[in-house]
DNA sequence: GCGAAAACTATACCCGACTAAATTTTGAGT
DNA sequence: ACTCAAAATTTAGTCGGGTATAGTTTTCGC
């Protein structure tokens, strides 16, 4: 699969990065909307048109990592066990990242900061949503396909709004000041309680 | 309540109404970002400032009857029959709205534009996300104040998560020329199925 | 090496939402 | 009538994301 990482790609990768990083730094510094991309640009040496050229999106510079969410998400439910329900897929795959403090997971103290310049932007918490709503169309489509007769729609809804407030909840009482291990325990509690409501209430369908 | 519409708040609810009718006027002929402030102010003949002295953003303008349906809910909620369960006054209400064709419920031959107008606008799609958050926090602590012991926030994030996405469903049916009353019935079925899970899910609580 | 494609740079520009401050209008109460 | 405070207006901006263009450097495939 990975074979020829070849010079220009590299270098792509390599300016990509250096963007990217340069950028969440003055972010966590100073707050999203007190950045400009010329800042950014200047900071990873590199012309305010290459920024525009990686980046769309200025939001973009930040939540750089959605993709590896989606190919979470597809992997996690693509790639369960043969005969392994979806949900019980996917209610495996997020505890246990929650519980390792994966990046995509979000609960570690490390993510305190991260939450902090999501929550101090208006345009980062319209972008955070918007994601959302991708996440649960692919999954909702993936739900479709898995041929469990689940209702694919529905279904991704109530899952993608109960993790999303669950998950906000802990960003929440970690921004207060809690240590992510008391918020740990909580955050897995409310997670395992989705999943049980949605399983129960599927059941008869 | 409603005693004294002295002439000073009368004149103050005109403006604010001949902003928001000119202003959506404008935006259902020409799309949200196509009209600038100062064509709405211009057609309102009302300066630029004043608009802004009316409607904080350019978004409030063409979502202007949000608070309405906070309250729709609140009292939805608080003004059940003694002894009716929250999630059942909801439903009727949802499913009555959908059926009367009500400003709110949304689902009638006549807010196809309605939808046309915010989907081809990610400042609106956008502000149609945050409303459906703000509603979520509201019904979540009606949830929690109703006595009734359920999990307010992730009923609440279930709910409203289940409810939009039938919505928009729906509306998607409608921009692509089937008529209401077509989606209709598919709208109250997908409504009902989602108490339906919603409420058995949460028996076990 | 060489020509072509891709990536990058410099630069200038647009655009429209939103703001600040000072001034004028207008309705309310006496 | 007359005064006062709220509301509306005028004026004059700022600000930064995003774009368009045209030219320069770098890498690739051969």
């Amino acid at each position: 699969m990975k074979e020829t990482p070849s010079l220009r790609e590299r270098k792509k990768a390599e300016t990509r990065k250096r963007i990217s990083d340069h950028g969440s730094m003055l972010f966590y510094e100073r707050g999203f909307d007190e950045v400009t991309i010329g800042e950014i640009a200047e900071a990873a040496d590199v012309s305010k048109v290459t920024v525009f050229n990686y980046f769309p999106r200025k939001e973009d510079i930040f939540f750089d990592r959605i993709p590896e969410l989606v190919d979470l998400v597809t992997e996690t439910v693509r790639g369960r066990r043969p005969g392994e329900p979806v949900l019980s897929a996917l209610r495996d795959m997020l505890v246990r990242h929650a519980r390792e403090g994966h990046p995509l997971g979000g609960i570690d103290d490390r993510f305190v900061h991260f939450f902090r310049v999501v929550i101090g932007s208006a345009a980062l918490r319209a972008r955070a949503r918007e994601i959302a709503d991708e996440l649960e169309a692919v999954l909702a489509a993936l739900i479709d396909e898995s041929g469990e007769g689940l209702p694919g729609r529905l279904t991704a809804a109530m899952l993608v709004g109960a993790f999303r407030s669950a998950y906000l909840t802990a960003a929440a009482r970690q921004l207060a000041g809690e240590r992510a291990a008391g918020v740990l325990a909580d955050h897995v509690a409310a997670v395992d309680l989705a999943f049980e409501v949605l399983e129960r209430g599927l059941a008869g369908t």
